[in-house]
DNA sequence: GTCTATACAGGGATAGAC
DNA sequence: GTCTATCCCTGTATAGAC
């Protein structure tokens, strides 16, 4: 989902995820869709069972595709404080290359489909940053809060910047170093 | 918004509020909130031009008898760890008690009507947060980052740890203590 | 202000030829 | 696998009586 699409599937998944980031929900229609991809309407039924399928479908594969490509990049540091780095450094990277799948991902994660989805392909990467957060309390280096609550300082405010990238404030290499800093200090105190 | 529905335009809005939060936009249709508000669907447009306008103009209440509600309470408070404090539990105590709100706020965001309503809304409560945040760095108190960086570690925690209470994690005082302690310590390093 | 009835368009999904 | 044609239903919005 983050390279470019291949088959007649992969374009209707990518082409789906691009309208719902650029208009919404409601403006992905199977019509708009198909059209939008180069297919006839009919044809996306011989991929999919429905449109929902299809949607959730596209959000699994970002998912899956952005674990891949994170945890391929982390993994060789040592220290907590390395590892939260790289695994932020990762995340904006690959988001930032891709603002219309990152939109979609937050959409998707917010509209009714969710759901259905379950959110076990979320709960991967929450797993990737509990196993730093748990070394780093054991080397006695991270506070002792709930892990729960360490997450919340750590993809929201990301997601939060990333936000704000769409709208178009850059951020500078200096201001990212910072708030990889700020995420750190909220998990030491 | 928040207080219960006296006239039928409030009664439309706060069904339509509890529909979106409960079943997603999707389920929002005019014939289904006419119902459960206890109206024929013919009298929805009496009162809004359309189901649209009618979503925004929810949306729009909500933020400000948020703001309202939460710049009440706060504002007594000196120093900015108090008022950072005090604005926190003030949020948290108002979506606590209306997870139907926070649901409708959070999916509205994320919709592409969010293009529509502007975000000025919002912006009012960011507003009141970087008064904080301007007082306490000309205090020394807060580090030197741009203002936009440190709200992103107030309001997205906050938000992730209400969303994960929707989803029945209950949080002790303590561990809200804790958390308004990581939101401090990451502004001050 | 509210209701009933209705017009009208658009969207999801299927059938069947190629 | 893909396309064309089509069915049926649902959803938005309006007209007009009470």
């Amino acid at each position: 989902m983050l390279t470019r699409p291949a088959t007649t599937k992969e374009k209707l998944m990518r082409t789906a995820m691009d309208i719902v980031a650029g208009d919404g929900f409601a403006a992905a229609t199977t019509a708009h869709i198909a059209e939008r991809a180069g297919f006839a309407e009919g044809t996306l039924y011989r991929h999919f069972k429905s449109k929902d399928e299809l949607l959730i479908a596209a959000y699994r594969q970002l998912k899956a595709d952005v674990f891949d490509r994170v945890s391929a990049e982390t993994g060789n540091a040592t220290d907590p404080k390395a590892r939260l780095a790289a695994l932020w450094r990762d995340m904006w990277t690959v988001y930032a290359a891709d603002m219309s799948a990152f939109i979609f991902g937050q959409r998707f994660a917010e509209s009714a489909l969710s759901k259905a989805e379950g959110g076990a392909a979320h709960e991967r990467m929450i797993g990737h940053i509990r196993g730093i957060i748990e070394d780093g309390q054991k080397a006695g280096l991270v506070r002792q809060a709930p892990p729960e609550t360490l997450v919340a300082f750590f993809f929201p405010p990301l997601v939060a910047m990333l936000k704000q990238r769409v709208q178009g404030r850059a951020w500078s290499e200096a201001e990212i170093e910072a708030a990889i800093e700020m995420a750190w200090a909220s998990w030491t105190g």
